[in-house]
DNA sequence: TAGATTGTTAATCGATTAACAATC
DNA sequence: TAGATTGTTAATCGATTAACAATC
């Protein structure tokens, strides 16, 4: 699986990772007050190539204008449709130790529509707690909860042992989407999407890329 | 720059990232008192075609036997010592909120050498609090605490308004390699590594493949 | 030896970048 | 109009995969 259709046009999977960056990149520009970007401008905050930016806004027509550069407004409004951040995108939180709860204090950006809505747990001493106004439920509650609140998304901080099991009850609830924080890999229907945050990982290759490319 | 030096090798990036999860799986295989393994069961764990495994590992020579598999123990010693896991990577973290503190108590794999060391924080209401065995000192202290401890990686975890200010400072101590929890791009130097982790973008990402491609 | 599996060479595929035409 | 910047086409580059020879 190489391309995704976004709209009805084809665009590469490398290019629809960035689009949640463009969206969030153009909204703090539009928080400050700019209406109007050039690609070579958006270069430098971004870090990453001017072209590879036109190239990748150009899937989806001509956003831009020759000579003149992007409106931003213009923009939000297109990523907005694209990403289909319109509407609330709501969260089960699983697992609620330290970063469990880390990640429902710090919630998410308003912005882009994302919303945790309910947590879960196994272990009794915590069910009940209250969270950033949300109350810890138990895991056997998970499928009833997560469809009563319309729940589309998951976020699993259980740690690799236990991994497995909570995903399979994450599962059956029908949900398709999992970010999972243990790294391990999960096996799940071939129509669930798991993303991993692998936090080891990320740091021995920041140290390795960091200890063996000097510059 | 999309070949890195390893022990005297040319490896592609691409490779590079995938070292330390092959590390781990190698670990784990031998908690589990497994002593050999093919790359199709490999392929299975990992989730990843045997092709791609096999090709990674001819970088640093024939470390398979043909018609066999790879021995875990050796894997797992020419692994660390490529990755140069063998001496603990002390790690100071910046921003002692609910995501910093959950990573203080969470800490690392202590297999791969990764220790948190010290933490930092600007608000006087946090410092001095103690955090799984750790002070929490004001972040005028960082670079003075940091040369003392031998410290030579920093997780930010500060918001993305004051995340450049914070990135200034770690890099005024000489510390080049960064984990970064605020995703928009900090200005440094070219000799330091900053390594983003952008949770919000990981879910808007996840979402939309979760939705455009239906399996 | 026969069977199995690695490791290499070559082909394919995808992503990035360069050159430049189009046009505001 | 002249200048600037987009957007497209083609080239390059890197990563993955296929085929198969090597060999344990």
């Amino acid at each position: 699986m190489t391309e995704i259709n976004l709209k009805d046009v084809n665009i590469p999977k490398a290019t629809a990772k960035r689009l949640p960056l463009y969206l969030r990149t153009f909204l703090n520009l539009d928080m400050e007050g700019i209406d109007r970007i050039r690609s070579t401008q958006l270069s430098q905050i971004m870090q990453q190539p001017p072209i590879t930016i036109r190239k990748d806004f150009s899937y989806f027509g001509s956003l831009g204008r020759k000579g003149y550069g992007y409106d931003v407004q213009y923009m939000i409004k297109v990523l907005e449709e694209i990403l289909d951040v319109r509407e609330t995108k709501k969260i089960a939180v699983v697992g609620c130790g330290n970063l469990g709860k880390a990640l429902i204090n710090n919630g998410f950006r308003r912005n882009e529509n994302l919303e945790i809505v309910c947590a879960f747990d196994n272990n009794a001493d915590v069910v009940g707690d209250k969270v950033g106004g949300i109350v810890v439920a138990d895991m056997k509650r998970f499928k009833s909860v997560v469809r009563d609140k319309g729940v589309s998304v998951a976020i699993s901080t259980v740690p690799s042992q236990f991994a497995q099991e909570a995903v399979d009850v994450i599962v059956d609830a029908d949900i398709t989407a999992i970010l999972n924080f243990a790294p391990d890999r999960v096996r799940v229907p071939k129509n669930v999407h798991v993303q991993y945050i692998d936090l080891t990982t990320e740091l021995l290759t920041l140290i390795l890329l960091d200890e063996k490319l000097g510059s």
